[in-house]
DNA sequence: CACGATATCTACAGTTCTGTCAATAGTCCC
DNA sequence: GGGACTATTGACAGAACTGTAGATATCGTG
């Protein structure tokens, strides 16, 4: 077990003898992968247990078998899901920002705040770390590359600028997201976490901004 | 175990009786780390077993036990080494970087190849997760920052220009060792890996330098 | 209501892993 | 050479975890 992570085992003892709910295999399977992941989110890599996770739940382990085949293939499926998910948040997340040129500010406060979300970096950081073989390769960066040169695209036209290169605002998209997870990733790693970091927090994710923005404002070089 | 990282186990069957060799502590301790470095790195978190580890080194187990007092021991010891390690590359590399303005470039690459070496962004990324809750605090960013900032400052002393504010060059360590550390794990999940991707990947290292000089040639804003 | 499908359970099997203990064997020093 | 120190080991203990098998309950449907 991951040396200092939670050590919670077992928590609910599950009601005595068996009021057996029966649920649909999609319910039951939600709830499983919503389970691992809270114990994947506190307890790091090692804490996905059959029996913990049954427990939390509230049925046996061998239900978990059943709907996932195996250990492996629930850890497939969270992995699956935690990335599908972040794709969707975030696409959902920049689609809904108003396309106004000082957006850029806001879109990383956007990311930012996405990867932080509830321990959004580390799933991210587990799956990289668990799967680094199995290349699912995700549209992510595609799509947010898209939805960002789309846009840069669309204000340059309004504004009479020349147009920025895909492969600019796919860098921009890279560096964003990159930065965002490692920034989440290392923040509990080397800063101390609390009091005033937040701020300081704030204030690096403006200064981000900023000089994206600087970078924004001048043509492209090659 | 991680779905589909490496399933190697018990590779040498250790010679057959026992030819025992004593080595010092520290020489114990240190093929000990190495050999479970080795499998943390290949093997993904849960690959770390004494039992390997020892077959790994060609000891017994039970003396991995006696050098580090438990596995617990072990994973801690290993954490620590692999971060203050990455710190000593750092600013060992960044050391011997000679302190011209358009340094800025190779430095970006440095902590970019720092990072990418032998995974060591994955082995950070382990760390993160497996010891969220021990904030044994690392100097990184603070040190980046000192060695960062005194340049800057006698570059801007040297050119008659006005002296960059610490807060700027802690974010500008902060970003380039964020930036690296997601994009070094990124880098296996939503791109592909292979292929021109090394192109890429060398453009985007130049273009996130160019970034960050053009900021370097502007005033400090607050 | 009866029946088929299947989600769930209890009990168990088999494996594997960490940790303990007492014995053994290098290495250094007198 | 003899003795202390301790790194190393084989054997074992205990626990925990994944996976299996057969029984059982629940739900939809004819």
């Amino acid at each position: 077990m991951a040396p200092t992570a939670n050590k919670k085992r077992s928590t609910k003892p599950r009601s005595a003898s068996s009021p057996r709910v029966r649920r649909t295999p999609e319910e039951a399977r939600l709830r499983i992968l919503d389970a691992a992941e809270a114990r994947l989110r506190d307890g790091g890599p090692e804490a996905i247990r059959l029996q913990d996770i049954a427990a939390d739940v509230g049925i046996s382990h061998p239900t978990i078998l059943h709907h996932f085949e195996s250990r492996d293939g629930l850890t497939r499926a969270l992995g699956l899901r935690i990335t599908e998910r972040l794709v969707a948040d975030l696409v959902d997340a920049l689609s809904k920002e108003p396309a106004t040129e000082a957006s850029a500010e806001s879109m990383i406060e956007l990311v930012f705040a996405t990867m932080n979300d509830s321990g959004t970096a580390r799933l991210i950081a587990w799956r990289a770390l668990s799967f680094e073989s199995s290349r699912e390769a995700l549209p992510l960066l595609d799509t947010i590359t898209t939805l960002l040169h789309d846009r840069r695209v669309a204000h340059a036209r309004e504004n009479g600028l020349v147009a920025p290169s895909r492969e600019d605002s796919a860098f921009i998209a890279r560096l964003a997201s990159g930065a965002a997870l490692g920034d989440a990733l290392s923040g509990g790693i080397w800063t101390q976490g609390s009091k005033e970091a937040r701020a300081t927090d704030a204030r690096f994710r403006r200064w981000f901004a900023h000089l994206l923005m600087e970078h924004l404002g001048e043509g492209d070089e090659t």
